[in-house]
DNA sequence: ATCACGCTTTGACCTAAGTCAAGTTGCGCA
DNA sequence: TGCGCAACTTGACTTAGGTCAAAGCGTGAT
Protein backbone atom coordinates (compact mmCIF):
# COMPACT_ATOMS: atom_id res chain seq x y z
CA UNK A 1 0.00 0.00 0.00
CA UNK A 2 1.24 3.39 -0.86
CA UNK A 3 1.38 4.98 2.28
CA UNK A 4 2.73 2.37 4.15
CA UNK A 5 5.66 2.78 2.10
CA UNK A 6 6.27 6.43 2.76
CA UNK A 7 9.02 7.30 5.55
CA UNK A 8 6.36 10.18 6.18
CA UNK A 9 2.90 8.70 7.04
CA UNK A 10 4.01 5.12 7.87
CA UNK A 11 3.47 3.92 10.91
CA UNK A 12 -0.22 5.02 11.30
CA UNK A 13 -2.74 2.43 12.16
CA UNK A 14 -4.44 0.66 9.06
CA UNK A 15 -7.62 2.21 9.68
CA UNK A 16 -5.84 5.83 9.20
CA UNK A 17 -3.81 4.84 6.62
CA UNK A 18 -7.50 3.90 4.97
CA UNK A 19 -8.82 7.11 5.71
CA UNK A 20 -6.31 9.13 3.98
CA UNK A 21 -5.86 6.80 1.40
CA UNK A 22 -9.45 7.25 0.32
CA UNK A 23 -9.51 10.75 0.53
CA UNK A 24 -6.59 10.72 -1.73
CA UNK A 25 -6.95 10.99 -5.19
CA UNK A 26 -3.73 9.83 -7.35
CA UNK A 27 -2.73 12.59 -9.87
CA UNK A 28 -0.62 11.75 -12.67
CA UNK A 29 1.92 14.49 -14.63
CA UNK A 30 4.18 14.00 -17.62
CA UNK A 31 7.36 15.52 -17.74
CA UNK A 32 7.28 19.69 -17.63
CA UNK A 33 3.64 19.77 -16.01
CA UNK A 34 3.05 21.59 -13.14
CA UNK A 35 2.17 20.26 -9.86
CA UNK A 36 1.68 23.95 -8.55
CA UNK A 37 3.07 27.11 -9.22
CA UNK A 38 4.09 29.42 -6.83
CA UNK A 39 1.44 32.08 -4.49
CA UNK A 40 -0.91 29.36 -6.21
CA UNK A 41 -4.30 28.61 -3.64
CA UNK A 42 -3.22 25.33 -2.16
CA UNK A 43 -6.46 22.68 -0.98
CA UNK A 44 -4.14 20.21 -0.17
CA UNK A 45 -0.71 18.59 -0.62
CA UNK A 46 1.12 15.77 -2.73
CA UNK A 47 2.85 12.52 -1.54
CA UNK A 48 5.13 11.53 -4.41
CA UNK A 49 4.33 8.01 -5.47
CA UNK A 50 7.34 7.45 -7.92
CA UNK A 51 8.73 9.94 -10.85
CA UNK A 52 10.38 12.88 -9.83
CA UNK A 53 9.71 16.62 -8.97
CA UNK A 54 11.93 19.51 -8.98
CA UNK A 55 10.77 22.53 -6.62
CA UNK A 56 11.87 26.27 -7.14
CA UNK A 57 11.38 29.80 -7.06
CA UNK A 58 11.60 32.04 -10.35
CA UNK A 59 13.99 35.63 -9.78
CA UNK A 60 12.52 39.10 -11.59
CA UNK A 61 14.46 38.05 -14.06
CA UNK A 62 14.03 34.67 -15.31
CA UNK A 63 16.71 32.38 -13.72
CA UNK A 64 15.70 30.23 -11.14
CA UNK A 65 16.61 28.56 -7.48
CA UNK A 66 15.99 24.95 -6.92
CA UNK A 67 15.42 24.45 -3.57
CA UNK A 68 13.92 20.69 -3.55
CA UNK A 69 14.89 17.47 -5.90
CA UNK A 70 12.58 14.55 -4.99
CA UNK A 71 13.61 11.64 -6.63
CA UNK A 72 11.57 8.17 -6.34
CA UNK A 73 8.54 7.95 -4.20
CA UNK A 74 8.04 8.41 -0.33
CA UNK A 75 8.45 12.42 -0.58
CA UNK A 76 6.24 15.03 0.30
CA UNK A 77 5.35 18.02 -1.61
CA UNK A 78 3.19 21.43 -0.80
CA UNK A 79 3.26 20.74 2.80
CA UNK A 80 3.52 23.85 3.99
CA UNK A 81 0.16 25.58 2.99
CA UNK A 82 -1.64 22.67 5.07
CA UNK A 83 -0.15 24.17 8.25
CA UNK A 84 0.23 28.14 7.50
CA UNK A 85 -0.78 30.64 5.09
CA UNK A 86 -3.07 29.16 2.11
CA UNK A 87 -0.35 29.41 -0.70
CA UNK A 88 2.20 27.22 -2.21
CA UNK A 89 5.34 28.76 -1.44
CA UNK A 90 7.20 27.72 -4.51
CA UNK A 91 6.61 26.35 -7.94
CA UNK A 92 6.49 22.09 -8.32
CA UNK A 93 7.20 20.69 -11.84
CA UNK A 94 7.49 17.01 -12.91
CA UNK A 95 11.18 16.45 -14.55
CA UNK A 96 9.76 12.97 -15.33
CA UNK A 97 6.66 11.29 -15.82
CA UNK A 98 5.19 10.99 -12.56
CA UNK A 99 2.06 9.85 -9.95
CA UNK A 100 1.14 10.90 -6.60
CA UNK A 101 -1.30 11.17 -4.10
CA UNK A 102 -3.15 14.45 -3.82
CA UNK A 103 -4.42 14.70 0.15
CA UNK A 104 -6.78 17.92 1.02
CA UNK A 105 -5.70 19.40 3.73
CA UNK A 106 -8.40 18.48 6.17
CA UNK A 107 -7.88 14.51 5.69
CA UNK A 108 -4.17 15.15 7.31
CA UNK A 109 -5.78 17.49 9.95
CA UNK A 110 -8.50 14.79 10.88
CA UNK A 111 -5.88 11.94 11.13
CA UNK A 112 -3.18 13.75 13.01
CA UNK A 113 -5.64 14.61 15.91
CA UNK A 114 -6.38 11.21 16.00
CA UNK A 115 -3.03 9.96 15.58
CA UNK A 116 -0.32 12.08 16.93
CA UNK A 117 2.54 10.25 15.37
CA UNK A 118 2.06 11.25 12.37
CA UNK A 119 2.22 14.76 13.20
CA UNK A 120 5.33 14.13 14.48
CA UNK A 121 6.94 12.44 11.66
CA UNK A 122 5.98 15.81 10.03
CA UNK A 123 7.61 17.44 12.33
CA UNK A 124 10.77 15.59 11.41
CA UNK A 125 10.23 15.90 8.07
CA UNK A 126 9.92 19.80 7.94
CA UNK A 127 12.50 20.28 10.63
CA UNK A 128 15.10 17.90 7.93
CA UNK A 129 13.67 20.80 5.44
CA UNK A 130 14.95 23.65 7.63
CA UNK A 131 17.99 21.82 8.46
CA UNK A 132 18.55 21.78 4.48
CA UNK A 133 17.61 25.58 4.34
CA UNK A 134 20.28 26.47 6.52
CA UNK A 135 22.90 24.89 4.95
CA UNK A 136 21.38 26.38 1.66
CA UNK A 137 20.96 29.79 2.83
CA UNK A 138 24.62 29.51 4.43
CA UNK A 139 26.22 28.48 1.47
CA UNK A 140 25.07 31.04 -1.09
CA UNK A 141 25.41 34.16 1.16
CA UNK A 142 29.00 32.52 3.02
CA UNK A 143 30.66 30.13 0.29
CA UNK A 144 31.80 30.61 -3.05
CA UNK A 145 30.85 28.32 -6.21
CA UNK A 146 33.73 26.11 -6.14
CA UNK A 147 32.64 25.20 -2.15
CA UNK A 148 29.15 24.58 -3.23
CA UNK A 149 30.36 21.98 -5.98
CA UNK A 150 32.77 20.33 -4.23
CA UNK A 151 30.64 19.38 -1.38
CA UNK A 152 27.50 18.27 -3.35
CA UNK A 153 29.82 16.00 -5.47
CA UNK A 154 30.99 14.53 -1.78
CA UNK A 155 27.54 14.16 -0.81
CA UNK A 156 26.49 12.61 -4.10
CA UNK A 157 30.10 10.31 -3.46
CA UNK A 158 28.92 9.61 -0.01
CA UNK A 159 25.68 8.37 -1.06
CA UNK A 160 26.81 5.85 -3.59
CA UNK A 161 29.58 4.81 -1.66
CA UNK A 162 32.12 5.09 -4.46
CA UNK A 163 34.16 7.68 -6.00
CA UNK A 164 32.50 7.59 -9.08
CA UNK A 165 29.48 9.35 -9.52
CA UNK A 166 26.66 9.85 -12.04
CA UNK A 167 24.58 13.10 -12.29
CA UNK A 168 20.82 12.82 -12.90
CA UNK A 169 20.21 15.81 -14.23
CA UNK A 170 21.67 18.11 -17.06
CA UNK A 171 24.21 20.57 -15.44
CA UNK A 172 22.06 23.22 -16.06
CA UNK A 173 19.65 22.24 -13.40
CA UNK A 174 22.17 21.50 -11.40
CA UNK A 175 23.44 25.11 -11.62
CA UNK A 176 19.95 25.95 -10.40
CA UNK A 177 20.04 24.26 -7.77
CA UNK A 178 23.68 25.24 -6.58
CA UNK A 179 22.33 28.89 -6.72
CA UNK A 180 24.74 29.62 -9.98
CA UNK A 181 24.41 28.87 -13.73
CA UNK A 182 25.42 26.68 -16.47
CA UNK A 183 28.36 28.52 -17.72
CA UNK A 184 29.68 28.93 -13.92
CA UNK A 185 29.51 25.09 -13.29
CA UNK A 186 31.32 24.33 -16.65
CA UNK A 187 34.39 26.57 -15.16
CA UNK A 188 34.28 25.34 -12.22
CA UNK A 189 34.31 21.87 -13.27
CA UNK A 190 37.65 22.44 -15.48
CA UNK A 191 39.10 24.27 -12.60
CA UNK A 192 38.55 21.46 -9.95
CA UNK A 193 39.67 18.67 -13.08
CA UNK A 194 43.04 20.88 -13.80
CA UNK A 195 44.26 20.89 -10.46
CA UNK A 196 43.82 16.99 -10.45
CA UNK A 197 40.98 16.80 -7.61
CA UNK A 198 38.35 15.16 -10.21
CA UNK A 199 37.70 13.65 -13.27
CA UNK A 200 35.18 15.06 -15.46
CA UNK A 201 34.12 12.37 -18.55
CA UNK A 202 30.08 14.15 -19.56
CA UNK A 203 28.21 13.56 -16.45
CA UNK A 204 30.03 11.06 -15.09
CA UNK A 205 32.47 12.18 -12.45
CA UNK A 206 35.35 10.42 -10.61
CA UNK A 207 36.69 11.91 -7.48
CA UNK A 208 40.54 11.57 -7.46
CA UNK A 209 41.49 13.74 -4.35
CA UNK A 210 38.63 13.40 -1.71
CA UNK A 211 40.79 15.29 0.99
CA UNK A 212 41.50 18.32 -1.72
CA UNK A 213 37.66 18.40 -2.72
CA UNK A 214 37.09 18.72 1.60
CA UNK A 215 39.69 21.59 1.51
CA UNK A 216 38.06 23.53 -1.08
CA UNK A 217 34.10 22.35 0.36
CA UNK A 218 35.12 23.72 3.36
CA UNK A 219 36.31 27.19 2.17
CA UNK A 220 39.67 26.97 0.59
CA UNK A 221 40.45 28.80 -2.16
CA UNK A 222 41.06 27.02 -5.30
CA UNK B 1 1.53 32.81 33.07
CA UNK B 2 4.03 32.35 30.47
CA UNK B 3 3.12 29.64 28.47
CA UNK B 4 -0.24 30.76 27.56
CA UNK B 5 0.88 34.10 26.15
CA UNK B 6 3.06 32.24 23.96
CA UNK B 7 0.70 32.03 20.61
CA UNK B 8 3.00 28.68 20.11
CA UNK B 9 1.87 27.11 22.67
CA UNK B 10 -0.86 28.70 23.64
CA UNK B 11 -4.26 26.32 23.93
CA UNK B 12 -2.92 23.74 25.67
CA UNK B 13 -5.07 22.76 28.52
CA UNK B 14 -4.54 23.70 32.23
CA UNK B 15 -2.63 20.35 32.94
CA UNK B 16 -0.90 20.35 30.21
CA UNK B 17 0.79 23.69 30.25
CA UNK B 18 1.08 22.67 34.19
CA UNK B 19 3.30 19.78 33.22
CA UNK B 20 5.27 21.71 30.73
CA UNK B 21 6.06 24.35 33.19
CA UNK B 22 7.15 21.59 35.55
CA UNK B 23 9.24 20.43 33.27
CA UNK B 24 11.25 23.51 32.19
CA UNK B 25 13.60 25.93 33.60
CA UNK B 26 13.91 29.53 33.40
CA UNK B 27 17.36 30.41 32.12
CA UNK B 28 19.25 33.84 31.90
CA UNK B 29 21.23 35.04 29.57
CA UNK B 30 23.31 38.44 28.81
CA UNK B 31 23.83 40.44 26.03
CA UNK B 32 26.63 38.92 23.89
CA UNK B 33 26.14 35.29 25.82
CA UNK B 34 25.25 32.44 23.74
CA UNK B 35 22.40 30.26 24.03
CA UNK B 36 23.78 27.61 22.15
CA UNK B 37 26.30 27.05 19.49
CA UNK B 38 25.60 25.46 16.05
CA UNK B 39 26.60 21.89 15.98
CA UNK B 40 25.98 21.39 19.49
CA UNK B 41 24.37 18.64 20.93
CA UNK B 42 20.55 19.67 21.94
CA UNK B 43 18.48 18.48 24.71
CA UNK B 44 15.46 20.63 24.40
CA UNK B 45 14.89 24.15 23.09
CA UNK B 46 13.81 27.89 24.43
CA UNK B 47 10.25 29.32 24.68
CA UNK B 48 11.58 33.03 24.89
CA UNK B 49 10.36 34.81 27.66
CA UNK B 50 11.81 38.45 27.07
CA UNK B 51 14.83 40.05 25.51
CA UNK B 52 16.02 39.78 21.89
CA UNK B 53 17.72 37.11 20.33
CA UNK B 54 19.65 36.58 17.14
CA UNK B 55 20.01 33.71 15.58
CA UNK B 56 23.16 32.66 12.94
CA UNK B 57 25.60 30.66 11.25
CA UNK B 58 29.57 31.80 10.29
CA UNK B 59 31.17 31.48 7.21
CA UNK B 60 34.82 29.85 6.48
CA UNK B 61 35.78 33.53 6.84
CA UNK B 62 34.11 34.70 9.68
CA UNK B 63 31.14 36.42 8.29
CA UNK B 64 27.90 35.67 9.71
CA UNK B 65 24.81 35.42 7.63
CA UNK B 66 21.79 35.97 10.58
CA UNK B 67 18.72 33.58 9.67
CA UNK B 68 16.48 35.24 12.32
CA UNK B 69 16.09 37.77 14.75
CA UNK B 70 13.44 37.01 17.44
CA UNK B 71 12.30 40.41 19.64
CA UNK B 72 10.26 40.24 22.40
CA UNK B 73 8.59 36.77 24.30
CA UNK B 74 6.82 34.63 23.37
CA UNK B 75 9.31 33.12 20.03
CA UNK B 76 10.46 29.32 19.88
CA UNK B 77 14.54 28.85 19.48
CA UNK B 78 15.98 25.76 18.91
CA UNK B 79 13.12 23.60 17.94
CA UNK B 80 14.51 21.61 15.55
CA UNK B 81 16.68 19.46 17.04
CA UNK B 82 13.62 18.24 19.03
CA UNK B 83 12.04 16.47 16.12
CA UNK B 84 15.49 15.39 13.31
CA UNK B 85 18.59 15.03 14.57
CA UNK B 86 20.19 15.88 17.82
CA UNK B 87 22.47 19.04 16.85
CA UNK B 88 21.78 22.55 16.64
CA UNK B 89 21.74 23.60 13.11
CA UNK B 90 22.64 27.20 14.06
CA UNK B 91 24.17 29.24 17.13
CA UNK B 92 21.59 31.48 19.22
CA UNK B 93 23.01 34.76 20.70
CA UNK B 94 21.35 36.99 23.01
CA UNK B 95 21.61 40.72 21.63
CA UNK B 96 20.18 41.95 25.12
CA UNK B 97 19.45 40.57 28.62
CA UNK B 98 16.80 37.58 28.03
CA UNK B 99 15.56 35.03 30.08
CA UNK B 100 13.83 32.09 28.42
CA UNK B 101 11.95 28.59 29.47
CA UNK B 102 14.50 25.81 28.66
CA UNK B 103 11.89 22.47 27.53
CA UNK B 104 13.80 19.60 27.60
CA UNK B 105 12.61 17.62 24.40
CA UNK B 106 11.11 14.73 25.90
CA UNK B 107 8.52 16.85 28.29
CA UNK B 108 7.29 18.42 24.65
CA UNK B 109 6.66 15.46 22.76
CA UNK B 110 4.89 13.27 25.61
CA UNK B 111 2.63 16.58 26.13
CA UNK B 112 2.11 16.53 22.40
CA UNK B 113 0.80 13.28 21.94
CA UNK B 114 -1.47 14.36 24.60
CA UNK B 115 -2.36 17.78 22.98
CA UNK B 116 -1.92 17.23 19.32
CA UNK B 117 -3.60 20.86 19.17
CA UNK B 118 0.19 21.22 20.64
CA UNK B 119 2.15 19.86 17.53
CA UNK B 120 -0.15 21.64 15.10
CA UNK B 121 0.65 24.93 16.72
CA UNK B 122 4.44 23.88 16.30
CA UNK B 123 3.87 22.44 12.44
CA UNK B 124 2.71 25.79 11.61
CA UNK B 125 5.46 27.43 13.15
CA UNK B 126 7.93 25.50 11.64
CA UNK B 127 5.68 26.10 8.24
CA UNK B 128 6.05 29.49 8.60
CA UNK B 129 9.83 29.30 9.16
CA UNK B 130 10.21 27.30 5.73
CA UNK B 131 8.54 30.04 3.81
CA UNK B 132 10.68 32.87 5.39
CA UNK B 133 13.47 30.73 4.64
CA UNK B 134 12.61 30.12 0.95
CA UNK B 135 12.11 34.41 0.79
CA UNK B 136 15.61 34.31 2.07
CA UNK B 137 16.88 31.94 -0.43
CA UNK B 138 14.83 33.55 -2.97
CA UNK B 139 16.77 36.71 -2.37
CA UNK B 140 20.12 35.86 -1.71
CA UNK B 141 20.34 34.22 -5.11
CA UNK B 142 18.12 36.24 -6.94
CA UNK B 143 17.93 39.35 -5.96
CA UNK B 144 20.09 42.19 -5.52
CA UNK B 145 21.36 44.35 -2.23
CA UNK B 146 18.96 47.04 -3.32
CA UNK B 147 15.97 45.19 -3.42
CA UNK B 148 16.93 42.63 0.04
CA UNK B 149 17.31 46.62 1.53
CA UNK B 150 13.87 47.96 -0.44
CA UNK B 151 12.18 45.31 0.64
CA UNK B 152 13.31 45.13 4.48
CA UNK B 153 12.04 48.70 4.38
CA UNK B 154 8.73 47.94 3.35
CA UNK B 155 8.49 45.16 5.31
CA UNK B 156 9.16 47.46 7.83
CA UNK B 157 7.15 50.58 7.44
CA UNK B 158 4.23 47.96 7.28
CA UNK B 159 4.52 46.83 10.79
CA UNK B 160 5.10 50.05 11.98
CA UNK B 161 2.28 51.07 10.06
CA UNK B 162 3.95 54.57 8.96
CA UNK B 163 6.31 56.10 6.66
CA UNK B 164 9.01 56.54 9.12
CA UNK B 165 10.79 53.87 10.73
CA UNK B 166 13.36 53.67 12.88
CA UNK B 167 15.86 50.60 12.57
CA UNK B 168 15.98 48.48 16.19
CA UNK B 169 19.93 46.92 15.19
CA UNK B 170 23.12 48.47 14.23
CA UNK B 171 23.46 48.94 10.70
CA UNK B 172 26.28 45.93 10.96
CA UNK B 173 23.01 43.41 11.83
CA UNK B 174 21.41 44.57 9.37
CA UNK B 175 23.80 43.85 6.73
CA UNK B 176 24.51 40.24 8.47
CA UNK B 177 20.62 39.70 8.42
CA UNK B 178 20.40 40.66 4.13
CA UNK B 179 23.63 38.69 3.37
CA UNK B 180 25.81 41.58 3.03
CA UNK B 181 28.18 44.06 5.02
CA UNK B 182 27.86 47.22 5.94
CA UNK B 183 29.48 49.09 3.69
CA UNK B 184 27.31 47.89 0.91
CA UNK B 185 24.36 49.24 2.95
CA UNK B 186 25.68 52.24 3.58
CA UNK B 187 26.35 52.54 -0.02
CA UNK B 188 22.83 51.33 -1.12
CA UNK B 189 21.15 53.77 1.17
CA UNK B 190 23.20 56.53 -0.21
CA UNK B 191 22.02 55.76 -3.47
CA UNK B 192 18.25 55.44 -2.73
CA UNK B 193 18.39 58.50 -0.75
CA UNK B 194 19.64 60.40 -3.91
CA UNK B 195 17.68 59.39 -6.00
CA UNK B 196 14.64 60.46 -3.26
CA UNK B 197 12.86 57.18 -2.79
CA UNK B 198 14.05 57.51 1.40
CA UNK B 199 15.71 60.16 3.65
CA UNK B 200 17.93 58.55 6.06
CA UNK B 201 19.07 60.45 9.13
CA UNK B 202 21.05 58.08 11.14
CA UNK B 203 18.75 55.16 12.02
CA UNK B 204 15.68 57.05 11.03
CA UNK B 205 14.65 56.07 7.60
CA UNK B 206 11.57 57.94 5.89
CA UNK B 207 10.40 56.20 2.78
CA UNK B 208 9.57 59.04 0.38
CA UNK B 209 8.02 57.29 -2.51
CA UNK B 210 6.87 54.06 -1.90
CA UNK B 211 6.01 53.05 -5.44
CA UNK B 212 9.54 53.34 -6.43
CA UNK B 213 10.67 51.54 -3.72
CA UNK B 214 8.35 48.45 -4.51
CA UNK B 215 9.75 48.53 -8.15
CA UNK B 216 13.99 48.45 -6.49
CA UNK B 217 12.36 45.55 -4.60
CA UNK B 218 10.52 43.69 -7.38
CA UNK B 219 13.85 43.76 -9.18
CA UNK B 220 14.05 46.91 -11.05
CA UNK B 221 17.29 48.07 -11.86
CA UNK B 222 18.08 51.53 -9.73
C1' DA C 1 22.65 9.69 -42.88
C1' DT C 2 21.52 14.13 -41.47
C1' DC C 3 18.94 17.56 -39.58
C1' DA C 4 17.65 20.07 -35.62
C1' DC C 5 17.48 21.16 -31.07
C1' DG C 6 19.01 21.14 -26.46
C1' DC C 7 23.10 20.68 -23.63
C1' DT C 8 27.69 22.06 -22.89
C1' DT C 9 31.92 24.51 -23.43
C1' DT C 10 34.72 28.53 -24.21
C1' DG C 11 36.07 33.31 -24.63
C1' DA C 12 35.55 38.38 -24.06
C1' DC C 13 33.39 41.52 -21.33
C1' DC C 14 30.97 43.87 -17.42
C1' DT C 15 29.09 44.71 -13.06
C1' DA C 16 27.78 44.04 -8.25
C1' DA C 17 29.66 43.71 -4.30
C1' DG C 18 33.53 42.40 -1.19
C1' DT C 19 38.28 44.02 0.74
C1' DC C 20 41.29 47.31 2.52
C1' DA C 21 42.32 51.56 4.42
C1' DA C 22 41.39 56.07 6.04
C1' DG C 23 38.53 59.09 7.90
C1' DT C 24 34.21 60.90 10.51
C1' DT C 25 30.59 60.83 13.64
C1' DG C 26 28.51 60.07 17.83
C1' DC C 27 27.89 58.34 22.38
C1' DG C 28 29.09 56.54 27.07
C1' DC C 29 31.84 57.34 30.73
C1' DA C 30 35.38 59.01 33.62
C1' DT D 1 34.84 68.34 28.85
C1' DG D 2 37.11 65.53 26.41
C1' DC D 3 38.83 60.63 25.96
C1' DG D 4 38.04 56.41 23.54
C1' DC D 5 35.61 53.07 21.23
C1' DA D 6 32.23 51.44 18.22
C1' DA D 7 29.41 52.49 14.45
C1' DC D 8 29.29 54.44 10.24
C1' DT D 9 30.93 56.53 5.83
C1' DT D 10 33.75 57.05 1.81
C1' DG D 11 37.08 56.08 -1.70
C1' DA D 12 40.21 53.12 -4.45
C1' DC D 13 40.86 48.63 -5.70
C1' DT D 14 39.90 43.62 -6.73
C1' DT D 15 37.40 39.77 -7.91
C1' DA D 16 33.75 36.28 -8.43
C1' DG D 17 30.61 35.39 -11.23
C1' DG D 18 26.88 36.77 -14.45
C1' DT D 19 25.89 38.21 -19.60
C1' DC D 20 26.40 37.72 -24.35
C1' DA D 21 27.82 35.41 -28.30
C1' DA D 22 29.73 31.69 -30.84
C1' DA D 23 30.94 27.34 -31.56
C1' DG D 24 31.08 22.15 -30.51
C1' DC D 25 28.67 17.88 -29.22
C1' DG D 26 25.02 14.19 -28.89
C1' DT D 27 20.91 12.19 -29.60
C1' DG D 28 16.54 11.25 -31.23
C1' DA D 29 13.37 11.95 -35.23
C1' DT D 30 12.53 12.18 -40.14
Amino acid sequence: MILQSTPNLAGLGDEGARALAEAGTVREYEEGEYLFQQDEEATGFHVIVDGAVNVHRFGPDGRQQVLHVFEGGGELCGEVPVFEGSTYPAAAVAVEASRTLYLPRGALLSVGREHPEVLLKMLATLSLRLRRFVGLIDDLSLKDVSARLAKHLLTLSEEAGSPVVTLTTTKTVLASRLGTIAETISRTFRKLQSSGMVDVQGREITIRDEAALEDIAAGMKL
